[in-house]
DNA sequence: TAAATAATGACTGACCATCGGTCAATAAGG
DNA sequence: CCTTATTGACCGATGGTCAGTCATTATTTA
């Protein structure tokens, strides 16, 4: 009876049409004025396909995830030792130039999950936590396997997660140096299951 | 010559005159009205002593701090184990009421200083950093002296400082269960510590 | 079958309410 | 009477709404 668009499509060219002015100014300094300019829809539209400004991230946010777990999981096969591995486990997305703009608008994602947090948002963040927890058990699994980490590694991979996300954070408001910390970290650590190993 | 305020104390007065405020709805839903009414003062004079609404959260937040700093001293010479005291050092926010407020408010102040962070900002949040990790610092060198964890322990200070933050962060956007979280951490941590100690 | 008409979802931008921030005027202390 | 503090009316900008328009497809009609 009418024009039928695919909503999710549209949904998704829209927000990643302002991707690039997300990336420039943060979201406080978008105007829905210009993310409709420069979508080249009405100010309207935007509300046909998103609740209000910060959907609009979200939705980026949700396709970035995406191709972090892509990356993330290229690294469970990589011909490396686990230690490397765990190392690039948490400095992938630190590492790069696209990593960096992910991380920009990650930032504005975690603002925004910190003081407009919907329901759907948290939903998300869990969902997205278990998927990186399961990544981790595969990299850590094969390092058991392998036998160059105990058994009880597993045992850290909450804390850890953990760990990467105050990262993100840190790196950002005092501008830690991501890959001293993540060395830092794993150094430390795997200084004392060697320890325990040679018992 | 004329009237003198202390600027000081009157940014503070109005600040806390809408703690309460700032608590149950965060700063988005605050509005510079709202905050001139509830400190009893003009809206133009809320512009004498803020740069701008996100200042009224650093004000508030550095007394925070301050009070937090002074909960995190007492820690340190408390008769405890190692392993206890830095249970309280990371649960302490987590822990009570009080804590629990603040930490809301600390969760706002996060998202500003990844979004609007200034320099100031930033240097604060600096600052907070080094004097965390001095108390840490203080409570893993009895430790060390007691003999109940080795030199190395140092070596984690700044990865549970990150680990601490990413845990603000996650307790929130996901609910993860801080009690649990630590616990988890620091068993894991001291589990590979001792079977390093039996050697 | 083709033209006419109806139905419906997509789209729009003028409009509105609200809010952060400014400033000219006023008050008050010394 | 000068200096400092205070104020709230005012302004521009912005997020969000909604009544109306448009484009496409379904249905009827001849």
């Amino acid at each position: 009876m009418a024009i039928i668009v695919n909503k999710e499509k549209k949904r998704r060219n829209i927000a990643f049409a302002c991707k690039d002015l997300l990336l420039e100014n943060g979201i406080n300094e978008l105007t829905i004025a210009q993310i409709a300019k420069t979508a080249g829809v009405g100010k309207g539209t935007i509300y046909e396909y998103f609740e209000n400004k910060e959907d609009i991230v979200f939705e980026i946010i949700t396709v970035f995830i995406a191709e972090y777990e892509h990356r993330l999981l290229e690294i469970v096969d990589e011909k490396r030792s686990t230690k490397e591995k765990l190392f690039h486990f948490f400095y992938i997305i630190h590492g790069d130039e696209e990593g960096h703009k992910q991380l920009r608008i990650y930032r504005e994602f975690l603002a925004i999950s910190m003081t407009h947090g919907t329901r759907e948002i948290m939903d998300f963040n869990r969902k997205c936590r278990d998927l990186f927890l399961d990544i981790l058990s595969q990299i850590i699994e094969k390092g058991v396997e392998n036998g160059e980490i105990p058994e009880q590694a597993h045992d850290m991979k909450s804390a850890l997660l953990t760990f990467s996300l105050g990262l993100v954070v840190d790196t950002h408001t005092i501008g830690l140096d991501p890959k001293e910390e993540i060395n830092g970290l794993l150094n430390t650590l795997f200084n004392f299951i060697e320890m325990k190993e040679k018992r």
